[in-house]
DNA sequence: TTATGATTGTGAAAAATAGAACAAACATTG
DNA sequence: CAATGTTTGTTCTATTTTTCACAATCATAA
């Protein structure tokens, strides 16, 4: 894993920190609604299978949050972690390669409820150009340059097979997209100031086989 | 991230590194099919975007499979890659959730090319039971246990709603499921020798809108 | 055959991450 | 109000992971 890290303040922070405070503040939210008004890090690190230290550590790199003798306000800590994340304001992200993948995350509803919203839709593949999946008109892959230009989206997500996966990658950051979630099982080297993060479903399927093998011996 | 490790030999192994290993050999099995015979770890590292470093240290943990001053016999080391992964004989999974994303992952081709093929799918649904998708009938999720530990199953694929994935994740345990990959926004909290890896792709946004928001300042 | 250059494998150093320990702050109870 | 118990925030320590450095090995070419 090519650890990335982020400038906050004078401080720097692993995107891991990152990723868990996004998880700390999503559970934030199912307690908020559950009318949950105060939680101490014990309980919530339980809920999250952490230790407390390290949700308090992570919170530690942006401030104090809590009160002491007592934990956190709920409500509280859901806004300054959403402030933090910057997960209020809208996000908007371009999606290459509109088959089976493709289709389920354009349709994947939790995303709107993290303020993640797809702009646009691209394919290759003449079928699937201008099909309309959950409202978005797929878009053909030749726009796609121009169209994430003039939106202004900064995010993309690759869900085209591997052997188109570089050329799309590649065709994205020069649009302007800085930050790459990639499903392709295939390794993309570009720009060093373009993030890429990697999700290899057999990859992750593999690493359980080796697991469950050695549970067996 | 809470690092499981596994034993090999007398060593530790962190998942971290099996995963390495299996993006490897993926990759290596390309370099096999495009005739390639011979790689050094300085070309390889820079097809897979780590350092050669990391690529040899990885290796070590199981023993020498290169010639000094030459490099790696492509189908060598991938056939020794491939035992040591397990990944030559198939691996079977379940998955619970036969909606949008678990349909794209039962009908995700390239598993095969990895070994590993989905046994069984199951889902709650009326509507989803019975149906047939690429050639796997979806069984009713009442007799989940039942057929997977009759299968001897011991890898499970979450892809039902958040709040469904707990009590989803005990049945598989208790019918002897022993790694589960979870795509459902939540923790799954069960027994230690169950091993879970998540995957929650809203989590994976968000910390690149982190990323980009920085990026912007 | 002998130098030269390339490349591996690994012990040791460095960096990053996680964990323990504890003082400071607060609430509560008597 | 004082004493006690709770919980945070943070420093310090331990562990894990990554990187460096280099001896050992091999091919090649003089
Ligand atoms: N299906 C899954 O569950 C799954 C899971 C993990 C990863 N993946 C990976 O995600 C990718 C897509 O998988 P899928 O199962 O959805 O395959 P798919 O064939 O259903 O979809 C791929 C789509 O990409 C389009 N495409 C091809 N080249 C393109 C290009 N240059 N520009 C734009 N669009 C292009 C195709 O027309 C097609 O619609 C693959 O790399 C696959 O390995 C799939
Ligand atoms: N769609 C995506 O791209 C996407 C991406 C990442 C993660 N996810 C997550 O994966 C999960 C499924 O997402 P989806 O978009 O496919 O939703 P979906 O509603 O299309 O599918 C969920 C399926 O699970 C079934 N189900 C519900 N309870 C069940 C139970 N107890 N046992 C068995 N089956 C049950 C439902 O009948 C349904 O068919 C969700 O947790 C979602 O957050 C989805």
């Amino acid at each position: 894993m090519t650890s990335r890290r982020v400038l906050t303040g004078s401080k720097q922070v692993s995107l891991e920190v990152i990723k868990r405070l996004s998880s700390y503040l999503r559970d934030l939210k199912t307690l908020e609604n559950n009318g949950v008004t105060v939680v101490s890090s014990g309980s919530l690190a339980e809920l999250l299978g952490i230790s407390s230290v390290q949700f308090r550590k992570d919170l530690s790199y942006f401030g104090p949050f809590g009160k002491k003798g007592v934990g956190y306000n709920v409500c509280t800590l859901t806004a300054k972690l959403t402030e933090l994340l910057g997960a209020g304001d809208c996000m908007g992200f371009a999606l290459a390669g509109a088959g089976k993948l493709g289709s389920a995350i354009i349709q994947y509803s939790s995303l709107q409820r993290f303020n993640i919203k797809i702009m646009a839709a691209f394919d290759s593949d003449r079928r699937k150009i201008g099909k309309k999946i959950d409202g978005l008109v797929v878009a053909d892959a030749k726009d796609m340059e121009t169209t994430v230009r003039t939106m202004g989206l900064k995010i993309g997500v690759i869900c085209v097979p591997a052997k188109a996966a570089q050329q799309v990658a590649e065709r994205m950051a020069s649009a302007g997209i800085i930050a790459v979630l990639n499903f392709a099982p295939t390794e993309i080297k570009i720009l060093k100031k373009v993030h890429v993060s990697n999700v290899d479903i057999c990859v992750e399927i593999e690493a359980l086989s080796y697991f469950v093998r050695q549970s067996a011996t």
